[in-house]
Order: structure tokens, then C-alpha cells, then sequence
DNA sequence: GATGAATGAGCATTCATTCAT
DNA sequence: CATGAATGAATGCTCATTCAT
């Protein structure tokens, strides 16, 4: 959709621009597809171009390099994942509340571990999407630490709790008890069951942060 | 292994079994040294054997492949690691206790910053690596699991935790807070030094674990 | 194919298409030149694209290796001598027929000499070659089959005679009689002429094979 | 053993000189199984000492490169096999005898599948190995050339042969039919058995050499 | 806007051969 | 005599990127 503050004019702006944004767009779609299956370094310019039916040329029409179209396809998918985080309604409380908070995040992951699981190999390699993801994980967390700073304000966390660096070490046991549980597949899943899972992280993230675990039993 | 009847001494295997295994080292330590710089798929087999002033031939005399050169470097770092985080004597009580132990394994996550990046970049690529870390941190989660449940046993973790559960889960938090606090540079890292990131770590897995807090006030 | 609508000349497919094809036919001559001079192993891929003058990646827009575009060539060359061995007119009776019959195919492989030793040196090494050549050859073996049941029914050829075995044997003895004098150069090559091994065949072939030999005297 | 003109001493001139012979031996052997096995191309000079448990370099010690030892591993086994086609007794006549012969060749042919195989793959790339062969077969040529000059005295083939292209036609014959049919194992092999296909060379031979057909019917 | 042919740098891997031990 | 570590040239193949059509 056009900008707001452009040209005043609604007209889908000559066919050929809306051409040009329907390629653009399933390239990217495209390309979010064949990350998600084959990885960030398995997968090639040439993958991606072939799986949306285009030719090679076209993705440098709208793209620089394979970075370049993951930078773009990530923008989109994080926000999309912090998006489904989000939508937290506070009608319950104490240990039900983070249960629930949990249970919707690990989902999340679960959800998108393809991409999730490119998205961290590309970090760790390409120093531009190491920034990009900074930056979306820093909304995250910040956010998170507000609500933790709420949560101070009526007496419910810990006063003596830094909310930034605490957000980060919660968000952390999060993403990566997600990861290594339900992207890497490592040994207690073998034992344990997602609803497990969720139960654990809840019960210490509550034990954590909470004032006075007396006021409110584990459940 | 000398013949018997040689001489006493721990002779050198040969000399040219001595020098053969010279080479696989030297070629181990100078792979170890350009991954930490270079990163996983930065480095190619040309990088390591021009740094380590080899004939390229020479590298497969020893190694299959990159992927084979960096399955025995993660070898001897994780253990080295691990190595480093094992040694917690027993004579501080609760917070003290931990927050000794989180400095300690921060430090060895910090020390071996480069690798340890390296790793989780190649843990996301090549499903040899994948499954080797797998092995190598489960030993270190099973022996947390142990720990915790022995502290169960002595009426300090709350139990009804689940010590293989929680230990993952607790590992994980700081696995990854070092991660993106110090090897990914994340933005908390701004304003907030390493002895606070460590004090809020064992805060938080404190308060999470310990049966009462009220017996152990922070400190 | 051109479009229905387009002009009536048998357009070059889009001068597109058509440079494309010009470099596949670039390359698939220039290897049958380099194969015909240097052999199956000694040409390498790079050989041949130097050779071509053409960039060492273009190679593999048009052929997956070397094996592929061997087999490319055999195809047509194979094709070519078997189709230069076959026009022959039954103006000619008895030994006089199979005189000519030979010279033309003698012919053949003297002409095609770098070739088809290149050809014979790929058989006994790529099973894929190998089976691309049983297959050309059964061809060429089951038509001499089919001719010499033919003359068995005109009463010219034994009755006792098994067509495809004696054409396997008949069609070996050619081959290999081509090979050994005129590709291999092997000792008789220095007293007899080219005309000489021709009428020695011809008159082998004739003994073997005519019904009797008193009605159809040698000439 | 010690050639004659030797030193006088008929002891086994040194210990040294006994293992070097035994040495060169074992590589000389498990050379002609690898060859047999593998093919030419596809056996390097490690494989052989792999296979012979020597070290690498013992290798050059005996033999300047794969060529060199090939030539000799051929030397042994084209005699061996010239060997086993010479004895013939003359017991037997006319087509029975040729039918004798052919099948003893054959069974030479079938018995040394392998390295036949690998010879032929040889010649047509090394000249060193072409030249060897063309000698040792140019050996087994004239014996038959012989052989026929002496029948053609006898007055069973007929006197407008030339002896040595025909043997160079019939030996191709047999040679040919013998790799195609049972080294490459090209169709008629399926419909055609060992037997037939002796039958067909022997009467194909039997009738393009022998005086008079009426003489001495097909049995 | 789209195409796809062409480019050439880059990397992995093999192997014959040498030579110090 | 035997060893086997070291060498480095040779080659196959992939892929990001450009540009004429």
C-alpha cells in the first residue's frame, strides 16, 4: 500500500509499480518458505529464484544479496512472533497469569522453528542481521521489562529486581529453553512433554521474580 | 607405547610419531585460533593450513574435513569448558553459593567468547555438530540435574521442582544471557557492568529454586 | 517453437535461446576435437572450455560433467559413422557387396580413428559410457543381424548361421580389425596396405558366411 | 633366482637382496588383484600399498609409477593367458579341433575378465601400455599366423589367405566377441549361452578358413 | 520490469612423488 | 631396506553477480 504523505493519489500508481510489488513480495514470501526448510547457509539465490519462478536476474531488481532478502524476511517474521507474544489479557493471576504468558510464548516458538532456527544460524554469521536482531529483540525485552517495572509498581515483583537485566535473563531462558527443547531437539524432550515444559519455566519464572511466593502457593 | 626392553625413558614414540602428532596439534590449536576469529563458514580449510604454514595436502593427512577439524576443536573446548565450570567448593551457603557459581561460568562463557560463538554457529549448520554439542551439554545439564536434586535431598530446593527440567531451563538462562550479553553484545550490556548481569543471574535462579527465601534473605 | 501470430520466418527463437544453443554447440564441438586429441583422461573439463574460449562455469549451464558431455558427443558421433556405414546399394552381388560393405566401414573408422579410440578408452572406464555404447552398438549389431537374416531367406547365407551371434562376431571382427591396424597401428599396418586388410575381411566375411562358396568364386 | 652369468653363488645373495625381490613381489600381486578389482584408472599407487600393507614409499622403491608396475603385472598375465591358449593337441580335426581351440581361448578370455578389462582400459591410454601390448599381442598374431601357413602346406585352408592379416582378423574376432560378449556383457549374452556363442566363432572360423566346406561338413 | 546467459573467483579434495628418519 | 609425513599441483564444481536483450 502507498505510503501516507505520497503523491495523493490511491490509483495502484502504473501497473508496472504493482507488478513490481507483487514480485517483490513473492520473492520474499518465497524465500521465507525456503529458509525455513533449508537453513540460511544451505540455501542459495538461485534456491530461491527457482522455488518463486523467476528468473535469477529478477532477485537483484529487488534485493542485493541473499542477506539483504533474510534481513527483510526476518523483519516480518519477528515482529509477527513478538506480535503473537503479546496479546496477553491480565484477567488472571500470579502463577496462572505467567503459565498462560508462557504457554502462548513457547508456542510461538514451536510454531516458527524453521525460521527460528535460520534466524540464529544467520546471527551468528552475519554481522548486519546480528544488528537487525538486536534491535527486534531489544523491543522485546524492553517491553517485557516494562511490564516487570508494572508489576514492581503494584508491589506483585521483587523491588530489588533490575527489571532491564532481569527481562533479559528471563527472555533468555525462554528463547533458549525453546530452542534447544523444540529446535534442537536435545535429551529431556525425550522425557518430558511440551506442557511440562511450560509448567517448569512458569514455576521458576514465578518463584523468581515473585514478592512473597506465600502470598500466592503455586497454584 | 614403548616396546618393553626399550629404554626406560618415555621415549618419543619415534620421533615421527612424535612429530606426525606435532602437526595434528599444531593444525588443531591454529583451526581453534581461526574459527574464534573468523567464525564457522568464514573459515576454510585454505584459512587454517596457511595460517598454521602447512601444504594444504597436509590438513587431510589428519582431518576429513572442516567439519571433522571442528568437531575435535568443540571437543577439547566444551570439555575445557565444563572443565572450568565444575570446581565449586561447598563452603559458602545459599546466594553466596550460587552467585560464585554463576560468576565462574560466566567468566568461562566470556574467556571463551569467540569459540563459543563459532559453535553455536556451526551447531545451527551441520547436523554432526548439532548432534556433538547435544552429547556435550547434556553432560553438563545431567550433572546440574544431580546437583539440584542433591540439594533437594538436603531441604534447599523447593521440591517440587523438576531437577532435569530446571536444570535445563536454568543452564539455558545462562547459556544464553551470556550469549547475547557478551558474545552477541546486546544492548543491556550498555549500562549495566558484568558483576551486575552475574548478581541479577543468581538472584533470580536463587529466588527461583530455594525452598524458603525467608530463611536465606539475599544476601 | 515459434508462437502462433509471429512472424512467418522460422524466427531464431529469440536470438536468446539461439546464443544459448550457439554456446552448447560451441562447447560439444570444441570436446570432440579436444577428446579426439587427447584422449578421455587427459581432458579435462577446463580443457575444453579453454579451449572453447569460454568461462569455466559456463561449462556447467550446459552439461554436469565431463562424463555428460563425453556422452553428448558419442551420441553424435556414434550416430554419424553408423550412419556412414549404412548406405549401401544391393547393386552389387556376392563378394563384390561385401567388399564395398567393408571399405565403407573401414573408412569410417579411419576417419573417425581419435574419436573413436577417445570412445573406447571411456567405455572401460564410466559404466555410463559403457552402457550409452552397448546400446549405439546393439543398434548397429541388431541391423546386420536383420540384413543377414535377410540374405539367409534369399538362399545366400547359411541356413545354420545364427544372425545376431554371427552378426556380434562378424560386426566385433570389423571393429576390432579397425582398431587394432588403424587405430593401435599395430604391427601388420607396416606391409599391408589399407586395401589389403579390406580385401582380407571382405573375403573372411564372404567364407564365413555364403552359402556355398563354389557358386560365388572369391572374384 | 639369479641370472645365469651371475656371480658364481647360487646362495640368495643377501638377506637384503631376498626380501627386496619378496617385497617387490607382494606389491606385484596385490597389484594385479587391485587392477583386477578396480580398473586402471580407478586404482592409485595407495591403494596398491594399502592393500599390500606396505608402507607408500616402499612402492617407489620397486616401480617408478602406476604405469610401471601395470606393465609388469601385464607382462605376467598376457603370457599367462598366451600360455593357456597354446596347448592344443592335434587330436582332433577339422571343426572339431577349431572348436576346441576357440573354446580354450574363450575360457582364457572369461577366466581373466578382470584385468582383460583393465589391459584394454589401459592401452587406450598410455602409450607406454599401448606399445607393450602391441608387442606381446603381435607374439600371439604371428604364432597364428603360423599356425595357419602350416594348415595352408596341409592343404586345409585355403592358399589365397594371407596368413597374417587373417590371423590379425580371426584373433580380433575372437578378442572382441570375447570382451564385448563377457566383459561388457552386451546383449546377445542374455538370449545366448557360453556354448553358442563358442559354436558361432568356431563355424564363422571353420568356414572362412577351410578349403572346401563339402570336405568337412559342419561335424 | 523481466530475463537468463555468461562470468570467474573461491573452495574442497585427491594423489603422485619426495625425502628425512 | 622400509617408512610414512609432507608437499603442492591439478581438477571438479558452486554460486553470487552482471548485463545485454
Amino acid at each position: 500500500m502507498p505510503r501516507a504523505g505520497g503523491p495523493p493519489v490511491e490509483q495502484p500508481r502504473s501497473k508496472r509499480a504493482a507488478q513490481a510489488e507483487a514480485t517483490r513480495e513473492l520473492l520474499l514470501a518465497t524465500a521465507r518458505d525456503v529458509f525455513s526448510e533449508r537453513g540460511y547457509h544451505n540455501t542459495s539465490v538461485g534456491a530461491i529464484t527457482a522455488a518463486a519462478d523467476t528468473a535469477h536476474g529478477t532477485f537483484y531488481l529487488y534485493f542485493r544479496n541473499k542477506e539483504d532478502i533474510f534481513a527483510n524476511v526476518v523483519q516480518g517474521v519477528v515482529l509477527e512472533m513478538y506480535d503473537g507474544m503479546a496479546p496477553l489479557k491480565h484477567d488472571a493471576r500470579g502463577p496462572q497469569l505467567i503459565r498462560r504468558l508462557m504457554r502462548g510464548w513457547m508456542e510461538v516458538y514451536v510454531a516458527h522453528a524453521g525460521i527460528w532456527r535460520c534466524l540464529l544460524e544467520a546471527v551468528f554469521t552475519s554481522p548486519t542481521i546480528e544488528a537487525l536482531w538486536r534491535d527486534l529483540r531489544e523491543g522485546f525485552i524492553s517491553q517485557m521489562a516494562r511490564s516487570m517495572a508494572e508489576f514492581q509498581q503494584l508491589g506483585k515483583v521483587r523491588d530489588d529486581v533490575d527489571p532491564v537485566l532481569a527481562a533479559n535473563a528471563i527472555g533468555g531462558m525462554l528463547e533458549w529453553a525453546a530452542t534447544t527443547t523444540f529446535v534442537l531437539r536435545m535429551p529431556p524432550v525425550d522425557n518430558a512433554s511440551f506442557d511440562d515444559t511450560v509448567e517448569t519455566l512458569a514455576d521458576l519464572c514465578y518463584h523468581a521474580l515473585a514478592t512473597s511466593v506465600l502470598a500466592h502457593p503455586t497454584d
